[in-house]
DNA sequence: CGCGAGTGACGACAGTTGTAGACACCCCGA
DNA sequence: TCGGGGTGTCTACAACTGTCGTCACTCGCG
């Protein structure tokens, strides 16, 4: 039932802010999102709204005030938010990954020893044809 | 001047069709794309001239009829789009890469390959702020 | 010569995304 | 009590995407 993650690269920085920034009233998404690029508060209300109802978000009254909570946490929804990238657009094909990441040359200390140890852990699969 | 890729999946594929089927007349993307996905000649025709219009492909005629090609062989268009995916939906950040590794498990035989040794190439990047 | 098949150019329409203004409320402090 | 600020809901609009149908044209085969 897991809906598919929103593909706007907006939307997606909302709910990602969300999901990382536990339980969190508009407002202070307002504030991120106005400062950091200038939207309106009204264009951050819009993404927020049109997440929950697609069931990313779910909110809660406090103290008056909405309280907007991600379905995912941030761990979750950036790797499959890549996940459905890779499906939809890449065709599952893992490749482009290496070769993104050749291109890319350098990553910080800490995301290459998370890939090292994410490709030591993976095993070939079986030949599976497409 | 390199202009984004497109972000639609179907786009994003018949890009990816012509970029690895080198020149390719249109009838042949047809052919494929319809035979595949059901989709009607008229839809692939447009696409394709979208891709055109924004500078993806060019072509020219041969024998009377319209030959597509790339701006960018196939490696390039896959590896940007993963590029711009990263950039604009995880905002730089390649953990995600790592945590959906992770999670898939198992890969090809020759994927895995490349990604040890895209891995074992890269560098650690000296502490960035963000 | 005439017609049907292949080829291209257009116009269309719905759904999604990015962005925002307008309006209606509610509550607190002067 | 009244007015202003913070909060939510609605409506709107322009791009971009995904999908087509239609029209006009051309060329080779009966």
């Amino acid at each position: 039932m897991p809906r598919p993650l929103p593909t706007g690269a907006q939307e997606l920085a909302v709910l990602r802010h969300v999901a990382e920034h536990g339980p969190i009233a508009v407002s202070r998404v307002v504030e991120a999102f106005a400062a950091e690029l200038g939207l309106a508060r009204s264009t951050v209300l819009t993404v927020m709204e049109r997440l929950r109802r697609k069931g990313h978000l779910s909110r809660r009254r406090v103290d008056g005030v909405y309280v907007y909570e991600s379905a995912l946490s941030e761990q979750h929804v950036l790797s499959r938010a890549l996940g459905q990238f890779v499906d939809r657009a890449l065709q599952g094909s893992v490749s482009p990954i290496a070769a993104y990441l050749t291109e890319r040359g350098e990553v910080s200390e800490a995301e290459l020893r998370a890939l090292k140890a994410a490709v030591r852990a993976l095993k070939a699969a079986p030949a599976e044809d497409e």
